[in-house]
Order: structure tokens, then C-alpha cells, then sequence
DNA sequence: TTGCTTTGACCCTGA
DNA sequence: GTCAGGGTCAAAGCA
């Protein structure tokens, strides 16, 4: 296969770095002037063996005083920073305050309060040597060249595979932080010193880091505080509840975190009654929300509908359309989903699909935008590797559609998940993954050229710790898909330089989401028509 | 001083 | 009525 297309086929013209497999080379062949000046940045490259191949490594990057857990491998580790974009385009963008989901912080307050000007700094001239381009790539990434550097993106994006790198991108900011290109980095070394094996002590140093960071800036654009944090029962994850900081706003959310910091779940409850507070950082990022809302990336409300991990992420604010008009088709029970009837799958702060209770003294209360953003980091929707058996199928409440359930069939694993399509649109999929994996990815079920050597979804082949969470997949033929094969094409790009596996595709859990439609759209099919092989599972599941 | 987080206690609701 | 669990309050501590 060849290398083109999508984000990681930039113009070969310009002084971007389109690959990882790029900026090795790239890093390889300037490796004396990297060297020279590695003394001068707070990011430095190192060679552990200068003779051989030459992996790029991060030292300078404090260690995290959080909880360190393997970071788990997201879709986004396989993707190099697209050349063409800068960081201060997310940086002003929105949807990098939109997203709870993803790895955001429960502490959504003042976004660029979080960051100390050292991180600033750091960032930047992680940025800036990152490229390996250092004259290019600053004035790439000055703060002056915000806007037209976004319409230049755009442009190069749509030349090079239209919207995909930048979807990327999006995805991305959205889930990560502001800073972009060291996110960006430091997923990748994990992800790619697992699959070299090479230098991955030195790689996991900036996985804490970056966890941390995660947490700290996401946001979706208001100002929360924390005003109570429960242990729930059932789950060992705590719940954090937020209010918006508003005067007089009702919006409140509350944060479960699992032990690693990842947030499991985001339930919103109640809407703003105020628009999201000014941020100096919004306003030149247009192009590029109004660019991703148009590929259907964004709804209306310019929420991300999903980061790279594969969790669908919703605010308040796109509660009732998280899933992108464009990725509606017109007649589709979503098409008119603005509406609060048509809401998607989510969760509400009590109960599910119910947009208002009442009360034992028949008062009413109206359930306002809820939003539901479960997430799980770790899983795909399309395969996450590990076998299953039907067990079961039932037809729940509140969706027609038969719920799927699946066991593990590793002997004495106790996962389970149960797979059902959304009521509201049938394209979207509703995984729930209950338990915890004891034991290894089992070996491939065969493959073609790809290597099917399936790799635990977290970097470090620690079984994830997998609470019962839900991922909410969605499929369309639309650009999200285009996106899809932009990833397929960019990791076979790279397949040349690295041992980039299928595994390593579908454990993008996100990017199945939208990316592998043809291959989903089957799998799920066949999900849905399957019949209980195992009658005994069938029947202790229905008692 | 201010604003935020933490955390134990209390309240509310439903079974 | 009791209990369990979730949600909220508010004092204390921290930055």
C-alpha cells in the first residue's frame, strides 16, 4: 500500500512533517543539529543508540503527581501532528473546550488559568522542535499567524485528503488540550515504542505528564465548580458533582473518574441560561469549527460529537443533536433532533430516556438538556480484539432494538458487553463493556496482509480496567467515514516504518466509530441477526 | 482576601 | 417506617 492520502500525505513541498515515519527521517537525518540544540529546549530528543535506529525520546517532561496508569492507546497515537496545522488553531478553537469527554477535567474552569506560562513555554518549544523543521515550524506556529495559518490549514487539508487530517486535529484538541503537538507526541511514543519495542522506559516517562495535562484543560467552555465528590456504590470510580459557576445558572454535571484519571462518564444536567464565558482564545478558530461542523464533526452548537478515543462527547449545549447534522439524514429519527424528544442516547442525570419525572407530590420536573457522555477509552466497537460469545439478546426498555450480549470467552474471564443499536438513529451503536479482562488479547483469528497480532488496547498489556461504560459508535457514509479511510490510509503510510497492526487501528476505538463503517456496518449486521449459540448462556440470561 | 477543592454530614428519594 | 444510595451542603483547608 502506498502512503497516500489522508492527513499524513502532505505536500512534499512544504516543510511539514506528514508522518511519524516522516519526522523520523526527518529527526534521523538532523539529528546532528537536533543534538546542538537540545540543550537550548525544555524538549529534547534523545538517542539511546545513535548507531542503530534513531527513536525520538522525551526526558524533560516532569513526571505526574497524579495516579500514573498506562495511557491506555488512543486512535490519536497513531497519528503525527498534520503538518499543516497549528496549535494556535486549537488553541483558540472551541472544540477544545467542548470536550468533556474526553479526557477533560472535572475542573473545567478558567481554561488558560490551568496552564502555567512553563507549560506554556514547554509547549511550545516542543512544538517548534517537533517539527524538525525549526525555522518553518516557528513562524508555523506564532501566534500571529492564528488565523490565516487555519485557513491555510484547511486548505492543505482539503487538498490532501480533505477534511480528514483535520478531523484529526479536531478530534484531537478536543479531547486533549490546548496543546496540541504535545499531545499529539506523547501518545505516540508510547503507542509506538510499544509496537517498535524499543526505549520504552524512557517513552512511558510522558505518558503521567500528559495524563495530567488531559486533565487539567479540558473543558467545555464554562466554568464549573466542584461542590461534592461521592463514592458511588457499584462502581469504584468517584463521582464529582459540578455547578456552573454562573450566577444564578442551574447546569450542573456530574464526573465519574476512574483510578486512572479517565473520566468514565459526563452527565449534564440542566442548560445554561448564559452564553459560554468570553475566551480571548475562541474567536480565530472559526474557520476551522465552522469547516468541521460542516463535515458534520461538529454540531450546531460547535460540540465535538466524538474525540479520537471513540467517546462520544456532548455538552449541554448539543444534547440534542450530538451526533452531527450532517450525519443525519434527512427523515432519519435524528434529523429533527434538536429537539429534546429526539434525543439521543444518553443518559440523564436520573434515569434514562426521560427528559422529565415527576414527583411524588406531582410536581414536575423537567430534565433539561442532559447530556450523557459515557465514555470508555479503552474499547472498540468493531473488534477490541478479544472474543466473545453471544449469550443473549433482549429487547429493553426505551429501544427497540435488541440489545446484544456478549461474554468473553476467555475461560474465567468475566467481561461482558452487551451491543445494541440507538433507538434514535440506527447507525449509532451502543456498547457497554462490564468487567475486567484477566488475560492477554488472544492471538489473531487470521488476517491478510495486515498483522493481526492483536495487542492489549491499554500500551503496557495491563487488562484494562474496563467499568461498565458505554460507547456510543456511530456509523455514516458521510464525511466521518471519509475520515475513517484517511486513517486507514495513513496507517498503512506508515506500515512501512513501523509495525502499525490492525490492532493498532481498532484499537482507535474512536475511529471505528465513524472510520470503519463498511466494516462495522457487517459486523454489526451480523450481530444483530446472530442467534444465541449457547443456549445455556441464553437461558441463564433471561432468568 | 478570594475562590476553589475537599470531605464529612445531612437531606431527599425510592425500594 | 426503615434503610440504602445518591445528591447537596457547608466548614475547613489550600493556593
Amino acid at each position: 500500500m502506498s502512503s497516500s492520502g489522508g492527513a499524513f500525505n502532505t505536500s512534499v513541498d512544504a516543510p511539514y512533517i506528514s508522518s511519524f515515519t516522516d519526522l523520523l527521517a526527518r529527526s534521523s537525518s538532523s539529528n546532528k543539529q537536533e543534538m546542538n540544540s537540545e540543550e537550548k529546549s525544555p524538549f529534547k530528543w534523545n538517542f539511546s543508540d545513535q548507531n542503530s535506529i534513531e527513536i525520538p525520546k522525551y526526558k524533560s517532561f516532569s513526571p505526574a503527581s497524579l495516579p500514573i496508569s498506562p495511557s491506555p492507546v488512543s486512535p490519536s497515537s497513531y497519528l503525527s501532528i498534520p503538518p499543516s496545522l497549528s496549535p494556535s488553531v486549537f488553541l483558540d478553537s472551541p472544540v477544545m473546550f467542548s470536550s468533556s469527554n474526553v479526557l477533560p477535567s472535572p475542573t473545567t474552569g478558567s481554561f488558560a488559568d490551568l496552564r502555567s506560562k512553563d507549560e506554556d513555554r514547554k509547549y511550545s518549544d516542543f512544538t517548534f522542535r517537533s517539527q524538525a523543521r525549526p525555522s518553518n515550524s516557528s513562524s508555523m506556529f506564532s501566534p500571529s499567524a492564528g488565523r490565516n495559518q487555519s485557513e491555510e490549514l484547511l486548505r492543505r487539508n482539503q487538498e490532501n485528503g480533505g477534511f480528514n487530517a483535520l478531523n484529526k486535529q479536531i478530534e484531537f484538541s478536543a479531547s486533549k488540550s490546548e496543546s496540541v503537538p504535545f499531545q499529539n507526541f506523547s501518545q505516540d511514543v508510547p503507542t509506538i515504542q510499544a509496537n517498535m519495542g524499543s526505549n520504552s522506559a524512557q517513552m512511558h516517562n510522558t505518558q503521567p505528564t500528559q495524563y495530567i495535562r488531559e486533565q487539567k484543560k479540558s473543558d467545555d467552555g464554562y466554568n464549573w465548580r466542584k461542590y461534592g465528590q461521592k463514592q458511588v456504590k457499584g462502581s469504584e470510580n468517584p463521582r464529582s458533582y459540578y455547578k456552573c459557576t454562573f450566577p444564578n445558572c442551574p447546569t450542573k454535571k456530574k464526573v465519574e473518574q476512574n483510578l486512572d484519571g479517565h473520566i468514565t462518564e459526563i452527565v449534564y444536567k440542566g442548560s445554561h441560561n448564559h452564553p459560554k464565558p468570553q475566551s480571548t482564545r475562541r474567536s480565530s478558530s472559526n474557520s476551522i469549527q465552522n469547516h468541521a461542523y460542516n463535515m458534520g464533526i461538529l454540531n450546531q452548537s460547535n460540540s465535538l460529537l466524538e474525540n479520537p478515543r471513540g467517546e462520544s462527547v456532548t455538552t449541554p449545549e448539543n444534547s440534542s443533536a450530538s451526533f452531527g447534522d450532517d450525519d443525519i439524514e434527512q427523515g432519519s429519527p435524528m434529523s429533527n433532533s434538536r429537539g429534546e424528544e429526539n434525543e439521543p442516547e444518553a443518559k440523564r442525570w436520573k434515569g434514562e430516556n426521560e427528559n422529565e419525572s415527576i414527583s411524588a407530590s406531582g410536581s414536575r420536573t423537567v430534565r433539561e438538556p442532559r447530556i450523557v457522555v459515557q465514555t470508555t477509552s479503552d474499547i472498540d466497537i468493531l473488534d477490541d480484539g478479544y472474543r466473545w460469545r453471544k449469550y443473549g439478546q433482549k429487547v429493553v426498555k426505551g429501544n427497540p432494538n435488541p440489545r446484544s450480549y456478549y461474554k468473553c470467552t476467555y475461560s474465567g474471564c468475566p467481561v461482558r458487553k452487551h451491543v445494541e443499536r440507538a433507538s434514535h438513529d440506527m447507525r449509532a451503536v451502543i456498547t457497554t463493556y462490564e468487567g475486567k479482562h484477566n488475560h492477554d488479547v488472544p492471538a489473531a483469528r487470521g488476517s491478510g496482509g495486515y498483522t493481526m497480532n492483536r495487542q492489549p488496547i491499554n500500551s503496557n498489556n495491563v487488562p484494562t480496567a474496563i467499568r461498565p461504560s458505554t460507547m456510543i459508535s456511530h456509523y455514516s457514509n458521510g464525511s466521518m467515514t471519509n475520515f475513517a479511510n484517511s486513517m486507514t490510509n495513513n496507517v498503512s503510510g506508515v506500515q512501512n516504518q513501523a509495525p502499525y497492526t490492525l490492532q493498532m487501528l481498532q484499537d482507535t476505538g474512536s475511529f471505528a466509530y465513524s472510520g470503519f463503517g463498511d466494516t462495522v456496518g457487517p459486523y454489526m449486521n451480523q450481530m444483530a441477526k446472530e442467534e444465541p449459540k449457547d443456549d445455556s448462556f441464553f437461558d441463564s440470561f433471561l432468568n
